[in-house]
DNA sequence: GACATTATTCGCTATATGGCGAACAGTGCC
DNA sequence: GGCACTGTTCGCCATATAGCGAATAATGTC
């Protein structure tokens, strides 16, 4: 029930769910999600590690980025049929296609790139 | 996606995710779910009024009575598969099936047998 | 080692949520 | 109509959550 329950909490805030169908497919790192939603890095940080303390991410450390992806097959029963009626039902989403249509500009441009323009916000 | 968060947010609560598992199968008036879960009369109210409003719930009105039951096929396709991911889930969970033997005994008591019950406190 | 870079943790505030009791509304019975 | 019964709405309080900036941690570069 605890485990179940980490899963229902970590879908019930929109952010975290827009996050979810961003990592559809490949892996992201953490300042091109923060990038991608305008948000505070350390808000990021706390939605991502909701998501993967709920098992609905993975995370990846190489040197200083840490990339984050959705788990694929070695996901438990419920998280995995989870991700799936998440992708299913939002899959036609407008909020969701802009997500993505925004992603793919930001995925043109280099990371260190995107750091820097963080900074001189 | 407001539809959708609205499905997420009413699945965010343990209560009302174990009021959609004690509603397989069957329907029941809001005094027995009352009973069951051991809330206030108006705690249940708001709790089923969420569910509703999310589409996991239907009601019907029969006299003073005000019935529940799972939407079965006529709800949308991403509320139909998030009630057979839940249920799915949480089959075999310890809690749930606590639920289900404590329903078990309460469905052989007549209704307004409980609403007596719950007046006496 | 000193410094820049990337990400997380901590401390705080504003808002949202779950809980209750009291008041209200709708229904049926006398 | 008056009253009992069943549920819901309203008003309140305590706690949880999302958000930010500052401080900290971890890594790579000079």
């Amino acid at each position: 029930m605890r485990e179940f329950m980490n899963v229902t909490k970590a879908l019930a805030d929109a952010n975290r769910v827009r996050m979810v169908l961003a990592l559809r497919g490949r892996e992201l790192c953490a300042c091109q999600i923060t990038e991608l939603f305008e948000l505070a890095p350390s808000t990021m940080s706390k939605h991502l590690s909701i998501l993967y303390q709920a098992g609905l991410v993975d995370s990846r450390k190489n040197g200083r980025w840490v990339y984050y992806s959705l788990p694929g097959r070695k996901a438990a029963v419920p998280v995995r049929h989870a991700l799936e009626w998440v992708c299913d039902s939002l899959a036609e989403n407008e909020r969701i296609a802009d997500d993505a249509k925004r992603l793919k500009q930001l995925l043109k441009l280099d990371p260190s790139e995107i750091c820097r323009r963080q900074c001189q916000r």
